[in-house]
Order: structure tokens, then sequence, then C-alpha cells
DNA sequence: GTATAAATTTAAGCCCGCTTAAATAAAAAG
DNA sequence: CTTTTTATTTAAGCGGGCTTAAATTTATAC
């Protein structure tokens, strides 16, 4: 399936070692702010993507639309999401994050991000330049991957 | 902290497109295979570092110790783990993973690699050769900081 | 060897996420 | 306008993870 062996063995590898650590790490995180991970999760995909609706939260995580409910309530309640009616049909709601739901993901990946500065400071200007094009091009066509139909 | 700005800049997009969208799958696939959260993150930890005891799920996931012992309990009973007596020391359990426990695990990484592998396909020749080294680099300077005692 | 400390387990109880079933409300179909 | 479909919510109930408290077993200190 992959076109390269090397190339397939290189993200393999890395996905070892980041998976491994960042799986731990949101879940820690994710109690400390007194969130369970599907709460977190829905506020994670509330700041990737934008405010969306009830029906697509029990289609994404696979739950039913009554648990979604009931999750989003509970942010609802906690101050990180706010629940409103969508102008095009009343019957809907469209879900965004607050203020403060935006910063405690906004600090979760900061968190996120300090792991990988450390990194940062072991390499050479050389290697930063490398990776950091490396990583532009992987963004890149991932965003490009989700934004076609199949994606 | 960051040495360069367009350095963090370039992984802090790469992190944000990656972990949304593994954040979410691990979660479907650990409901796919009938393990919670919790349960998939300790066999994840056993199949990086190898065999441990009780102790030490209690301390790295922050839980009390009874809590572990519980959890492992359904592991174990579902057969992905073993509870072996320590050699140096008869309190304390060294935990193994099962045939059937590294088979699941593998099986989630395969999947979450398939993913990357759909990435590739994108590539050219020369980015998949920029990338590879950029990658294996990372991944040489993260197990190097993981091996190092404040870790 | 007795007393104390450490590693783990068991039991009771709480909270949470999930499901099913039923209710509400609005859109779409006729 | 009535009927049916769609989006969401509410309620009841199950199972799971977590905690505290108490019990068990083995190591360590004296």
């Amino acid at each position: 399936m992959t076109n390269s062996p090397q190339f397939a063995q290189s993200i393999h590898d890395w996905m070892d070692v980041f998976m491994h650590r960042s799986m731990r790490s949101w879940g820690l995180f994710a109690k400390s702010i007194g969130l369970s991970m599907p709460q977190f999760s829905i506020l994670v995909q509330l700041h990737h993507r934008g405010a969306f609706g009830m029906s697509e939260i029990s289609e994404r995580f696979e739950i039913t639309p009554a648990a979604a409910s009931q999750l989003v309530d509970k942010l609802v309640q906690n101050g990180f999401v706010v629940r409103e009616e969508d102008p095009h049909d009343r019957r809907a709601k469209l879900l965004n994050l607050t203020n403060k739901g935006r910063d405690v993901i906004q600090q979760g990946f900061e968190e996120r991000y300090r792991w990988m500065d450390q990194l940062s400071a072991r390499l050479t200007d050389e290697e930063r330049i490398q990776i950091s094009e490396a990583l532009n091009i992987m963004t890149r066509v991932v965003q490009e991957l989700e934004a076609e139909p199949a994606g």
C-alpha cells in the first residue's frame, strides 16, 4: 500500500513514540481540568472544526443522539459550550465553544507543544528547517485529504 | 522557549491536524474491540515499554492502586494481559501482554498507519525522502529524551 | 522474631457515559 | 391542514472506572 517501505518505517516509528506519549498525556490533562475524555474530545472537535450540531457529534463519535445530548449538557452546565438554535432549522442546535472552552483547549495544546519545544532544543538549525518543511508538507496534505468528499 | 518561531509554527500546525484526528480514532478503535480508553491505554503502555508492575500503572495514570488492580483484572479476564509474580519481590506483580493483547495493539497501530499511507500516496518521491528523514530525526531525539533521568 | 512498612486485592458506594424507549417540537410531504 | 419524518431531549437503568477503607501477603527494621 505504501509507496516506499523506508517512508512507512519512519512514519510508523514516529507514530509509536508520539502516540504512546500523547494518549496518556491528554487523559491526564482532561482529568486535571475535571473533564472526561469524551467531553474533552468534543471540545477538541469543536476547536478544530468550528460549530456543528448534535447529530454530527453522535455520528462522529458513534454514540446515540441521546448520549450526545447528555454529554453536551454537562459541557453547557460547566460553561465550556453554548447551544444555539440553527437559524436554518429550528429543530437543530449549533454548538459553539465559549471563551472558557476555547481557553481550555488552547491550554491543552500549549502543554503538548511544550514537549515538542523540548525536542526542538535538541536540534541543529539545519534539522529544524528540514523538519519544519516536512511537517508543513504533511499538514497541507492532511488538510487536502480532509477537505475531500470521501475524506 | 522555542528556538525558531517558524519551527514552532510548523510543529503546532501539525499537531493540530494530527492530534485532532488521532484522539477520536483511538477512541473508536478501542470501542470496536470492547475496551475502554483506560484499559486500552494500559495495553499501549505495556506494548511500548514492556512489562511493568501495578504501582507503576497507578503512578503513570494517576489513579489509586485499587483502581489499577481492578482495571488490570478486566484485562486479565479478557485474556489481554497476564499477571506474574515479580521474582525479586513476591509482593509485587509484573504485567505482560499476551499474544492476544499484542495483536490487538498491533492491529490498532496498523489502522492508524493506513491513514498515513493514504497521506504518503499524495507525496512525490522527493517529499517522501524529506519527510522520512525528518521523522527519523524526531524519533531519535524523543527516544533520547525518554531515556534520560528527568525524561 | 516481633513490629512496621510496602504492594496488592477486595468490597462498598458514587458518578458518569451509554443505551433504549418515550416525549417534544419543527420541518417536509401529501 | 393533516401525516410523517427528522432533530433533539428526558427518563430509567446498566455497567464501568474511580475512591476510600479494610484485608492479605511479603519484605524490612530493630
